[in-house]
DNA sequence: CGAAAGTCGTTGCTTTATACAACTTACACA
DNA sequence: TGTGTAAGTTGTATAAAGCAACGACTTTCG
């Protein structure tokens, strides 16, 4: 069995390449939606919409580039804006039905690509594979 | 325990908030060396040294990629180009001792980070945890 | 041998993502 | 009611990345 420090060797270095690669893969899945709208969209789309600068507090991104993000989602009809009778400066934005469209498919994508890639694990190591990644996520920033 | 749709929708999530959190964490772990650099510097200095070409092979990028992140390593002081007298087509690139040094720096906050945040892990865990990122990167493409 | 084809690396151009700063509009409170 | 704060947009800058075209060199083949 490999030493704690081996093991911590292992995690770094793999946890690099596939950061490394992750663009790439978003890409080839889903060329429509990179990475980050991706994530912006599903984020609207559980929350039945929010404001950008939720968007930006949560995903770390500054408020001007959630802007212009929202605007090319825009653009591509992925997503409208509502003025917020409450507040003139707000604008609460949601999904649209092609945004949602364009979501479920990017959506397909990425799980089938999981799926297959962990096609032949059994439930357990899947059960704590899952379990390792969200401790580690979860760890103080 | 969570069923194995469970799992895959975990396992989705917790890649792509890392895969998004990635380029930012390295930036803040070392500011001199973008994720990219840091992989290109380490692999020259794993390998005693590879032509540009190797590089962009290895990790999917571009000729041109490769070339202006090796002029911006050079620039830095980072890297030496050797001629190749076999082939004078070819340049062998080399870590110099600055770039091995800025490279010792960067690993060494990395491993930081990596030791703080996995601090309270036991050995299995971590064990686990190593095979299981090594298995999942081993995936066919 | 000598010409065509392939390889290595650079450079020009373009696109995309991102940040910071300055600005506008709107709100809040004291 | 005036000053300060919040939401979003826009201007500017930087960096990463790809594609295409090129120059220098090597290899192959007629």
């Amino acid at each position: 069995m490999a030493s704690r420090n081996e093991n911590l060797e292992t995690i770094q270095r793999e946890m690099t390449a596939f950061a490394r690669r992750a663009r790439g893969t978003a890409a080839r899945m889903h060329p429509e939606l990179s990475l980050v709208s991706f994530t912006l969209l599903a984020h609207l789309e559980e929350r039945s919409g929010c404001r950008a600068t939720d968007l930006a507090v949560h995903y770390l991104l500054d408020k001007s580039t959630v802007s212009r993000q929202v605007a090319a989602l825009e653009k591509l009809g992925f997503v409208e804006r509502r003025p917020d009778p409450e507040d003139h400066r707000v604008q609460m934005l949601h999904t649209t039905p092609r945004g949602a469209e364009a979501l479920a498919t990017a959506a397909r994508n990425r799980r089938r690509m999981f799926d297959e890639r962990l096609a032949d694990w059994d439930a357990e190591d899947l059960a704590r594979f899952a379990d390792y990644l969200t401790r580690y996520n979860a760890a103080r920033p």
